[in-house]
DNA sequence: TAACTTCTTGAATGCGTATTCATACCGTCC
DNA sequence: GGACGGTATGAATACGCATTCAAGAAGTTA
């Protein structure tokens, strides 16, 4: 019952031509006579044919379609990621295939081997909790490939992450400009490169005033251990003045917890910066100073790379760190001199 | 510099084989020699041969993918989907393109022509907002179709959404029996299933108990707006002691107007219910009455129906409601003989 | 032993397109 | 007018697999 799809011989037939002038006329790979390629443009409107990308990618080795794997999509981040990775796809010709991958061994090696069997182009790695496994078979496989916001210790590998190092110290050092001295931070998960190079921020940056962090655990990117953490914290002798929170969705548990539980101010008893600059950081209950990541700039050049690796397949990787922005809100004591809205909430780009 | 692919032809040759003894170990369609079709599997792992399913669907005609088209991935409610339908079409051997839909004329042309060229097996529309245009174009193209949360009058497309009139009803009638008679409505779109369709089952409760509605705004799905229409509501003469309001997005900036910028308490001088139950429904600071819809059941119901279609073309469509749950907790004054969390906040299915 | 069935197998073919390759055409230049 | 460069075009082919077809092998029955 399903109806019969035109083709190329159909066209030809109906125009009075050849199929491979047919063909010609929609790939632009060589020259036809401009009466008679409109000729063929009209019959083919008429006939409703549209160009068979499995037959032209069996025959041209190229298949327009790139493979984005991801982990989770309840973090909005990757959310907006995908969406926005879809949009730049799109645009140069490319069409967009997801994956999801657990971490068993099993899952890995069929993920893999559905990429291989679709014969993708190209292959977006975009979670942090992707196995180590998963992206070195993927790298064998040859198949250009691009890791997003996940670092790997594989200098052949290309990548593009966020200067989570960099994030760390700015957070830090606004806070201890505002005059902050008791700042602990509550960690992402120590396995991940994201979690680790906040963290390394935070501890450079005390380092450099000559402080000694206050507490530093870690919370495992979870918001429910973000908040008992926070409850141990402000149970201790030295209560903190400040919390660098490695996201912001385990800021706004931390924020519950101190105000809610704790009857603390915020932030007059207690500063909070969190990471990542989600969508909710800028409602009014929140008000949540924190870091932004440059998502859009992200997907572009994880894009660009990426397009061009396939171009260009000798291409030396390429490694890029895109520089994260403070957006000063309501939950962290000014340093002298500085403002509140110091950026635009609105054009969250994270 | 592209590693060449190993071939069924490249195993046939290493096994002494030839090229259909291959194909038929791999495909299971033909009985082959048990020793034979060993020696190919081992062969083939060694070699690292993976069919190529492109050239399998050249002449086939299946192309094991199916086309999933969004508007936004924004909402939590699509990405929980979308990951949802991926793990479930996956189980199944097929694999999930996503292509995201505009509203422009063009893009409706643009997506429609890539999921003919693309040759998927079946499309899932995916989004509130697709234009009916888009809807229609699908359809007419043949390709088996399944409507996953947006209606649509035609009887002749699968469909499968949620109870949302029976949820509004559900919601309202709480809020009835609790005793609250100056119930008010913030509506979603009144251009989109949903919105109607959870506005009717407010007026349906209102009627059958008598009441009048106090007011009935669409506020369009966003958040903003059902801000606004908080504070003239609550500047008018007679003030709602009770609030109905038709997503949970929306509800958490009404809960900040009314507490925050209002001093009211909730849900001592307003009650509160909302719709969807996002995660945060469950965050303490929220703690929302809501409706929950059944997005696992939801999931299933589509992928077994557009499976189902793809086998059969000749099926007849299937239009599917699935109930909604009221989730109790704390925003919304209880009737006699309720007690908060008579469902559990944790097991979110939505 | 001949006729028949069942199971295996390879040669040939087709899916729809892009790409040779060869040919025919047209105009140009000496 | 013959040689030459460029353009336009169709016939043939390849891409990697599944499928049809025919034929061979092996086993069964009469």
């Amino acid at each position: 019952m399903a109806p019969p799809r035109v083709t190329a011989s159909d066209v030809a037939r109906a125009a009075g031509v050849s199929q491979p002038t047919v063909s010609r006329v929609f790939s632009r790979s060589a020259s036809v006579d401009p009466t008679k390629a409109e000729r063929v443009r009209t019959v083919a409107r008429e006939l409703g044919y549209i160009p068979n990308l499995v037959a032209r990618t069996l025959n041209s080795g190229q298949s327009f379609r790139i493979g984005v794997v991801l982990a989770y999509l309840k973090n909005g981040f990757f959310s907006e990621a995908l969406q926005r990775m879809s949009k730049a796809l799109n645009a140069q010709g490319y069409s967009v295939t997801v994956y999801f991958a657990g971490n068993s061994a099993e899952e890995v090696d069929d993920i893999v081997g559905d990429l291989l069997a679709d014969q993708v182009d190209g292959i977006i790695l975009a979670s942090i909790s992707l196995s180590n496994e998963l992206v070195a078979r993927v790298r064998k496989s040859g198949i250009p490939c691009v890791l997003f916001n996940r670092g790997q210790d594989d200098p052949k590998a290309s990548m593009v992450t966020a200067a989570n190092s960099d994030g760390g110290r700015q957070a830090t050092e606004f806070l201890i400009q505002a005059g902050l001295r008791r700042i602990a931070h509550l960690a992402g998960w120590q396995k991940a490169m994201n979690g680790i190079q906040r963290k390394e921020g935070y501890l450079a940056a005390m380092n450099a005033a000559g402080l000694e962090p206050l507490a530093c655990v870690d919370c495992h990117f979870r918001r429910n251990v973000a908040m008992e953490e926070t409850r141990k914290l402000f149970a201790r002798n030295e209560v903190p003045d400040a919390l660098f929170v490695a996201t912001d969705h385990m800021a706004f548990g931390v924020l519950e917890v101190l105000k809610e539980e704790l009857g603390l101010r915020v932030p007059e008893d207690v500063s909070v910066i969190g990471y990542d600059d989600a969508p909710m950081a800028s409602w009014k209950s929140f008000d949540l100073t924190t870091i932004r990541q440059p998502i859009g700039q992200m997907i572009d050049r994880t894009v660009s790379i990426l397009l061009e690796e396939i171009r260009d397949r000798d291409r030396p990787p390429e490694q890029v760190e895109m520089p994260g922005q403070l957006i000063v809100r309501g939950t962290a004591r000014l340093p002298a001199g500085w403002h509140q809205n110091h950026a635009s909430p609105i054009t969250n780009g994270a």
